[in-house]
DNA sequence: AAGTGGTCTAGACCACCCG
DNA sequence: GGGTGGTCTAGACCACTTC
């Protein structure tokens, strides 16, 4: 049980939250009346209720208060980090079909984005994922050095992410993605079982540490028939300048 | 012009960032140091750290110390809060037409996106959004009650969200997308100035206040040979304070 | 063992909002 | 004027990494 203070204070506002103790458009405690409730200074109740903020549960306003916000509207699937979120929450009925593994050198396109030198060998794989026994993404995978025959080793049924964390300690923080449309060529018509000329998305997508440094690039198509991009914003609340 | 001190903590910061005084890989002064070099409590120091941090800038971790992150790559253009900051950032060659304003009864579906009842008097509003003199965006929009003709007498030139914010005083504080690819119509291949079938994004937007109140429901269409999406998440690094 | 960021305490003053 | 969240001080201990 070694859980932060501030940690145990925002569990407890969520639950209480989610379990409707607190309803949206209720004011909570104040921030005073919570150093007495939970017996700690300020300090953890802050923390605890800017990560609140930012996660959008709760509104905070100097000289009035901290009120609950109406029910985030939360759609059934999301893009973010990819598959592995929607994978945990929505149990597996989908699984992953490698295609092909491949040792080639860069392309141009490929480098630029990895930040290697042109020809330099890399992992290249196809891929297609199912979701309720549907080909819903066709993805191109480019992974930098050769130390990556881990994903021959796992094969099938595993999300690229749990081989990048889990068996080769990539630490993957942020993940930047270009979104486009385009008429689906015979191939991925082929793979993703549509019509040839029917609308895919085709995205390209980088993966980083937290240092920014690239460890990985794809390309994907989708099927949006079948499934939906959710994408959500939030207002930076920086007041720096 | 009282600035708080951690904004000017986040500022120098910054500045000796982008100016190149601090690269990427370099080790930023420690807290400690920091409480001597501002001449300040490390609270003000780690707030402006922490917002460096969630925004990419630099990385911290226990035991080590703070390090500037790799530049993050940024494209030209971004999704995000939609045209509004891109018009910012790179002026304003960029124009928007309005082609309809009607009052009309929410529909079904539209009544259930604004949280209002079927049948209701929205206003519902038709535009199109050029870049360089090309049609990128056809636009849908669905405003709740009749406050609205500020629009009209606004006319073009005019992003939706300035007209949101400054003249209704809405805050808008969230947005929700869902993004789909489609077949052009002929309606919009029209107003897009491209072929009847050729593959175009269709996305459906919601803005949210900062308690999560819908205040706008937007359907758009967008050219994604002239305007590419860029979106980019970060894992979750809530330390906000 | 020494040093880092992560957490926490117990105070304080401020700008802002409301009655 | 009284109360709110926003900011800040000056300490403290902890978990963790590195030497």
């Amino acid at each position: 049980m070694k859980k932060p203070l501030n940690a145990y204070i925002f569990n407890d506002i969520l639950t209480k939250i989610e379990s409707g103790y607190f309803k949206p458009g209720d004011f909570l405690p104040t921030e005073q009346q919570m150093e007495k409730i939970y017996g700690t200074s300020r300090a953890p109740i802050r923390q605890a209720l800017g990560k609140l903020e930012v996660k959008g549960f709760i509104s905070r306003k100097a000289g009035v208060g901290t009120i609950v916000c109406e029910k985030k509207i939360e759609g059934p699937w999301t893009s973010m980090f990819g598959f592995a979120d929607h994978l945990m929450k929505y149990g597996n009925n989908t699984n992953c079909i490698t295609l092909d593994v491949k040792e080639i050198p860069a392309t141009q396109k490929v480098a630029k984005y990895l930040r290697i030198q042109e020809g330099e060998q890399i992992i290249h794989t196809k891929r297609i994922r199912y979701f309720n026994n549907k080909p819903i993404f066709y993805l191109k995978h480019y992974l930098p050095n050769g130390t990556v025959k881990a994903i021959k080793d796992h094969g099938n049924f595993e999300t690229m992410r749990t081989i990048l964390t889990d068996t080769l300690h990539l630490d993957l923080s942020h993940v930047s993605e270009e979104l486009s449309t385009i008429k689906a060529t015979s191939k991925i018509a082929k793979q993703l079982m549509i019509e040839e000329n029917e609308p895919v998305m085709k995205i390209k997508r980088i993966s980083y540490t937290a240092e920014y440094l690239p460890i990985e690039f794809l390309e994907y198509y989708v099927n949006t028939e079948e499934w939906k991009f959710r994408v959500s914003f939030s207002k930076e609340k920086t007041n720096a300048e």
